[in-house]
DNA sequence: GAGGTTAGTTGCATATCGAAACCAACTTCC
DNA sequence: GGAAGTTGGTTTCGATATGCAACTAACCTC
């Protein structure tokens, strides 16, 4: 969580937020409606005073907020920004990744669509097409943030 | 990087490989085709002890594999493994919501779709409805990796 | 008013990190 | 043939982050 000298890479800002031990999975809970203090802690065996902290960070990041959910006692709750559900994807691929080569391709937990219950596969999708696109059909180039570098192959 | 306890969650596992400040960036320069130690030493500002234990641990987790590129002096390169190639969509979603949430919307880099040069979403695909599906449109279950726990709403 | 719940803070031992120095096996330059 | 450079590390050590346990504070229930 250092102040990194800003590299013009989305990955690395990203990962400036989330790229610890805990932060995803408290995004994770979040997701899955775990949402109190107490509860987290309970449930990932964090540290309270690093829970306090990651917390915080991720509110300041305007990943999380922090609401009331009872007067009297005031009691707080943590729920996801539009910011953070936007994480939904990342935590998606990594769920994918995890179940297809650490747990040999049997899922704890499957993600299927509410409509048909097919299980879900996550895929970079074209708007124009209207058309899933393999890994194969994707170039990059240099974006309107920053340009100067070189940016020849810069994924896959 | 400690052994949890197995819990049956993917992403928890994935994390374990993956989820320090310095792993993923070496797993992204592996995929830009910087693949020798220097050279991701130089790039990433990692200390150099850091960068061969990270390295190590990679290799051992299949992610990475160590193969000579020269003899006398004997040199080796890292390169990805197809189980590290799998870590592509993790990327690409990391990369996405960093554009999107960390650059103002301004993407240092764009992934596109090389038959019509559009700009990629990254999102869940249903094979069976044949349409993207949104975090909204996603239930989950408990999968066939390791019944028995609750698993009630564990993702959006 | 004793005990429980929730949400923390504080203090301290230990583990990890980061910077710099050092090392070894070569190669190239002069 | 000796000096300096390159690559890929290891070692050392002070700074920082982590994990555990104890403590606090505000309230509620019995």
């Amino acid at each position: 969580m250092l102040a990194t000298p800003s590299t013009d890479c989305s990955i690395q800002r990203t990962l400036d937020l989330i790229g610890d031990r805990w932060t995803l999975l408290i995004v994770r809970d979040l997701f899955r409606g775990v949402r109190r203090f107490s509860r987290i802690h309970e449930d990932l065996g964090i540290a309270k005073n690093l829970l306090t902290d990651r917390l915080s960070l991720l509110v300041d990041a305007e990943i999380v907020e922090r609401t009331p959910y009872q007067q009297r006692p005031l009691r707080h709750e943590y729920r996801l920004t539009a910011k953070g559900r936007a994480l939904s994807p990342t935590l998606v691929a990594m769920m994918r990744w995890g179940d297809e080569w650490c747990s040999g391709g049997q899922s704890p937990t499957e993600l299927v669509h509410d409509d048909c219950d097919t299980r879900l596969e996550l895929q970079c999708w074209c708007t124009t097409c209207n058309v899933p696109v393999p890994p194969t059909q994707i170039d990059s180039r240099p974006g309107p943030g920053r340009a100067l570098n070189t940016a020849k192959a810069a994924h896959g």
